[in-house]
Parts: C-alpha cells; sequence; structure tokens
DNA sequence: GGCATAATTCTAAAATTGTCGAAATATTAT
DNA sequence: ATAATATTTCGACAATTTTAGAATTATGCC
C-alpha cells in the first residue's frame, strides 16, 4: 500500500538528478521504440556502469521501461507515468491550493465550445 | 549560470522526499500569507529540528518563500516557480519530445486526453 | 564451442542526506 | 532585564547515494 505521495515522491526523486534528467530527455527525444543504453552512454561520455545504475534508478521508479533487442537493451520512456506524475505535482502542488474553487470556473484555455 | 536542466533537477530533487511533498501540500492548502513552522510541526508530527532542515531545503531550492511575522515564519509556495517546474517537467518529459501534435497551451491544466 | 559486442552486476570508496537532541538565536511581553 | 515562545543552527551519527573499475551475464555469429 504505498500512498500516491509516497509513489510520486519516490519519482521525483529518480528525476532530481541532472544525469537522470538528462537521460530521460534523451529518451523522451529519441525513437519511440527505445534509446539503446549504448547510445545513452556515447551522448552522455559517462561510464557504462555508472549509466546503468542511473537507468535502473528510472526504471525502478517505473518512468521508463526496457526492452532486448539482440544484444541491446532499448530504453523508452513511459508517458503515461510522466503524464500522471506531471498532473499529480500540478495538481496537488499549484491548483490544489491557491483558490478555493477547486475547477469549476471554466477558464478560457479549457473551452471546449 | 546554473544551466535550466540543473536547477529544474535540484528543485525535483527537493520535492523528492515524503515529508517535504507533505510540508508542500501543507503549504499549498494553507494561507495565503504562509503557514507558521509551528503549525507543519504540530500537523506533521516531526521534530522541530528535523522539520526546520526540510523547510531550508525547499527554501534554498526556491520552492516556498518565508516571512517572518512576530516570533513566527510562515511558509508559503512560490506559485511561479511551481508552475515553472511543472511546465519545464511536462515540455521537457512528454510533449517536448514526441510532438506530432501542436499543443496551443501546454498547460497541465487545459490537457484533453 | 569460441569470440565479440552490449549491458549489467559486483565491489568498494567518497560524498551526500536524513535524523534529532541540545544549544543558540530572534522576537515579544512583563 | 528576565522570561517565554518560535524557530533555527550545531554536532554527531546512521543510512543512502553516487561513482566507476573489474568481473559477469546475455546474445548473436563464425
Amino acid at each position: 500500500m504505498t500512498g500516491q505521495l509516497q509513489q510520486a515522491a519516490g519519482r521525483l526523486k529518480a528525476l532530481g538528478h541532472p544525469v537522470r534528467l538528462s537521460i530521460l530527455r534523451r529518451v523522451v527525444q529519441g525513437p519511440e521504440a527505445g534509446t539503446p543504453a549504448g547510445e545513452l552512454q556515447t551522448r552522455l561520455d559517462i561510464p557504462a556502469s555508472t549509466l546503468s545504475h542511473h537507468l535502473a534508478t528510472l526504471s525502478d521508479a517505473g518512468l521508463v521501461l526496457v526492452a532486448r533487442e539482440g544484444t541491446t537493451l532499448r530504453y523508452r520512456a513511459d508517458f503515461g507515468v510522466l503524464h500522471a506524475l506531471t498532473e499529480y505535482l500540478w495538481q496537488d502542488c499549484c491548483s490544489g491550493g491557491t483558490e478555493p474553487k477547486p475547477e469549476p470556473d471554466p477558464s478560457p484555455c479549457c473551452r471546449r465550445d
């Protein structure tokens, strides 16, 4: 029963490292099928073992997914999780407390008609 | 010269702790003038020195602002910074990479999925 | 099987973080 | 000035994180 807050904190923590945030950026901007670890290693120019550790951290947090393709491992972003996290952060930290009205007001940007 | 990515990583790191995320929630949901540290301490039921440390972390990261009012210190959220961080996270990690659809307003509050 | 490539896991170290009691600081009231 | 209250800073320790070379696993190819 890992609470939602605990989970969000864990994911934010995983993102809270320059190298890991860089990794995620690369992965997000890479091909949809995933970016090989080796390519990330070349781009970021860090030891393979260090990279692997960071990838494991991101993977354990559920932010990235991995799939083997021959000898290479392709990492790709889990957009659903990333979106949910962003949403949680926003709802919980910004719109949640600023106004007494949670969401009744249909601001112009959200109107669909 | 602290890059934007470095700064974002630092802020995400500050948020990446259950106690600090709880603090921020309280602060956000509290009065606009700010929530006294003592009240946070009572609510969260942690030693004052521990709380103070976490508040300093949040403050150093620029996520919360502090103002003295008599003997009490009131902490309040820096809405602008929080919004910018959320925005950066979303742009950089989700819509920034795979962008087949142009979003006029990328603010998470206006999502439609 | 033997070899090469890709990536992880092992191991160990340095550095950082989290915790909290005790002491110190700041402010107001008496 | 002394006291009382609110909060931080100090000091010390345990736990975690970060880093990276060396060893290991996994896969594909000859």
